[in-house]
DNA sequence: ACAGACGCTGAACGTGCGTATAGCCTCTTA
DNA sequence: TAAGAGGCTATACGCACGTTCAGCGTCTGT
């Protein structure tokens, strides 16, 4: 029964949690060993089963810690919201996490990790945005803030798509236009180019547009 | 010597590739042993090493191979160039994929998995996409079919990254909008929707805009 | 002071992996 | 028909993995 020290992160059960994230998130769960780990985070192999009882014991708890980090954008998303139904600026996925987590940190990548795998962890995480996109989007409609979309549904996941795409793509981004997407600069950078799309769209009308 | 009989593939080696084609993209190369490459494939274990000389040649083969399919999208996509410039609708990668491949193809999944692991095999096809993007888009402008962007490099990464999006977060896509994206039917939808706003944009232009 | 618990180590065990090897069967060629 | 090559299998080997276990030091409560 130790329910009180799990918050006091300075143990090497909280070591071991971290290097295994940032390894887990570098090179994903089946690559990484429990000696690695443990190399990682300067105690003996034994130590992590001892702690987690496995290692998917271990993935569980750095589950759970990266969900929770990840929920608690959540909350600043809430009071972001009234700002961003201003309209007069872009608040994205992206833009959060350059804001919430400082260079280096192994949370963007280890999100990615949860996207790409089908991990049911990813699933929930982006039923749970994709919902909350969806009421954005519904919000800033009322207002005014947005036109009326024909496909309310679609629009939503392409506005939420479009924002991961930039944390799932991060380095051919980087690699294509010279600069980190999710640095300051970048994500400034990038923000200003997605804004005017969306805003002004970038495509001309042709004359001969179907009414369907 | 044998490089005649490579192309005809109806062989067991064909079978082996493709099976580990369909296997490494479904759950990751990793997580795929040659045991159970060799049971998909109806052959022994053996008798992958045989043919590719180790697992890691097995791998170099499938990518091979993957990478002159997705190659063959260029060759499509510079034709659809042309129709594209017309500007009465929208031509993506994903798109491109729905028409090529077929309904279960694992091309569409190993294109995920090549972009996820940073291979450098992924990285030179973001490449090369974004410079075709890239290239597109400038045309575009030349004839008018597209405003002018105020950072094109940022602008063709973002349309690139969208389209790129859909393929790698296609099922969490299903999930929420409930139609597969890469199906005739889904990409229908989401063409639409994604037209409407590339078109005409999202966002009404609030009234305090710093010109800047 | 003593006893129990806890954090932690180092060595070892069993398993499943990629790979090597020896040999079988079936074609082809002369 | 004899001989050789190549597709293919079965078995086994060595290794690295996750995990177990006995035991060490230290800290805490009585």
């Amino acid at each position: 029964m130790c329910s009180v020290a799990d918050d006091r992160d300075l143990t090497a059960k909280a070591n071991i949690r971290n290097a295994a994230l940032r390894l887990f998130a570098e090179r994903g769960h089946d690559a990484v060993t429990v000696r690695e780990i443990a190399a990682a985070a300067g105690v003996s192999p034994g130590l992590v089963v001892h702690h987690f009882g496995s290692k998917e014991g271990l993935r569980a708890a750095v589950d759970a810690y990266a969900a929770q980090a990840f929920d608690s954008l959540f909350a600043m998303d809430g009071q972001d919201l009234a700002s961003a139904m201003t309209g007069d600026n872009w608040g994205s996925v992206a833009e959060m996490l350059v804001r919430a987590f400082p260079h280096g940190s192994p949370l963007p990548a280890y999100l990615r990790r949860l996207f790409l795998v089908n991990d049911p962890a990813g699933a929930a995480l982006f039923g749970r945005w994709y919902a909350l996109t969806r009421r954005l989007l519904d919000s800033m409609t009322e207002v005014g803030a947005v036109r009326q979309a024909e496909d309310p549904a679609v629009r939503a996941a392409f506005f939420l798509v479009n924002d991961l795409a930039l944390v799932l793509l991060r380095n051919q981004v980087a690699a294509a236009i010279g600069v980190d997407p999710l640095t300051p600069e970048g994500v400034a950078r990038w923000a200003q180019e997605v804004t005017a799309v969306y805003t002004k769209g970038a495509f001309v009308i042709a004359p001969s547009e179907e009414p369907s």
